[in-house]
DNA sequence: TAGATTGTTAATCGATTAACAATC
DNA sequence: TAGATTGTTAATCGATTAACAATC
């Protein structure tokens, strides 16, 4: 194992890893070669090894891999066992969503409160998660340790909540709204999830076939 | 210009591009340097000359980029003048809030309708959009030129709706859903968006920095 | 044992960065 | 004109793939 400083590319692959192992155990498989997890993710075997011997030895010689071994492995890996703690700022339509949705458990993230402005949502609970004032914002992050905010607040306002969290400490931000928010400053790290260019680079990719399809007619 | 197979990693900045531009209109800056652009984005000039290049030449020697056109060059090239029409399949609750809360029209797509087998949904609108019966999903297919399924089932059905999709000749998929989608055949495009692999990376970057800093102490 | 498959080193390929002539 | 900044070619860097000895 070498570990030091594992490239972007690589982490991003992880997940996908996780995901897979996940439904290989489901279907009954209990161990598997990098060959045939290669066929089943459009990956190349030795990509699947280079990967992996980022982070030591997962494998036997002419086995392959143990499916729960390896999947216990990558999880560890992406911290989803250190017992990580969230807030969810904006509870408006994806706010909402992800709180009644999205669990935050499976993936190892304790999703410990939420806050909004909307008196009609302060005081009250989803999924056993209370909602409070956004007044009260700085005060729980003082007092609490939580390393990750999910930003889910009207465009509006994102950059002054940024700002507030930031102050605050807080150690991530994961970005729900459609503002470039790369780089706040350099000790906080920031995950985007921009709907929009997700669905523009489809939208990219449509064109694209569209242009091939004209030209051979 | 180029154009020939433009590499996926430049199809992603694109639409960062974009955003920006607006960014940059919105705050009444009409032109900008690849230098200063590379600023903003943490992108050196180098790679933003070299990205634009792929497509042709959009700015000026001495001068810059003049934004407002190269906003229209990059939205061209998106596909966002092409009048693409998507379905939603799935009013759960991330269905519910992408119709309620994203503009799809903002990226040059029209949501034209959404299916669901929630009989309480089913003939009703939200934002103009109607709610069809599932079982009408195929004959809607086949009566209406849709290039793009955005698919917000849960779990245990989609599988069999993408098999619906494909076999009714889909373009593209959108896939909300936790599942691996990654080539269900050659010809479907299929652009995932995985919430839990976006928060997993987050995390591990979490929790490297918690190792970089339990070094030092 | 023979066959399979790993982990790793070396080779290739592709993407980013640097440099610079062209020109507004 | 002088200064700024492009588009592009060349150089560098990094990531993926291929190959293979080690070994289960």
């Amino acid at each position: 194992m070498k570990q030091g400083k594992v490239s972007n590319n690589v982490i991003r692959r992880l997940p996908r890893y996780l995901r897979k192992l996940d439904e290989l155990t489901e279907s009954g498989v209990g161990r598997i070669s990098s060959f045939e997890l290669g066929q089943q993710l459009g990956l190349t075997p030795s990509q699947i090894r280079q990967d992996f011997s980022n982070f030591g030895e997962f494998g036997q010689q002419g086995y392959g891999y143990n499916v729960e071994a390896l999947r216990a492995q990558i999880a560890g890996i992406l911290g989803m066992d250190r017992g990580f703690r969230a807030i969810l700022i904006g509870v408006g339509n994806i706010g909402h969503a992800l709180m009644d949705n999205f669990s935050f458990t499976e993936w190892g993230v304790e999703l410990s409160a939420a806050f909004d402005v909307k008196e009609s949502l302060i005081g009250s609970e989803f999924n056993g998660v209370p909602i409070y004032s956004e007044d009260s914002l700085e005060d729980y992050l003082n007092t609490h340790d939580i390393q990750i905010a999910v930003l889910a607040v009207p465009k509006t306002v994102a950059l002054a909540v940024t700002e507030k969290l930031i102050r605050n400490g807080i150690e991530a931000i994961w970005n729900f709204t459609n503002i470039e928010l790369t780089e706040p400053n350099s000790t906080t790290i920031v995950e985007n999830v921009h709907f929009s260019d997700s669905l523009l680079a489809l939208s990219y990719y449509v064109a694209e076939r569209q242009d091939e399809r004209g030209q051979k007619a």
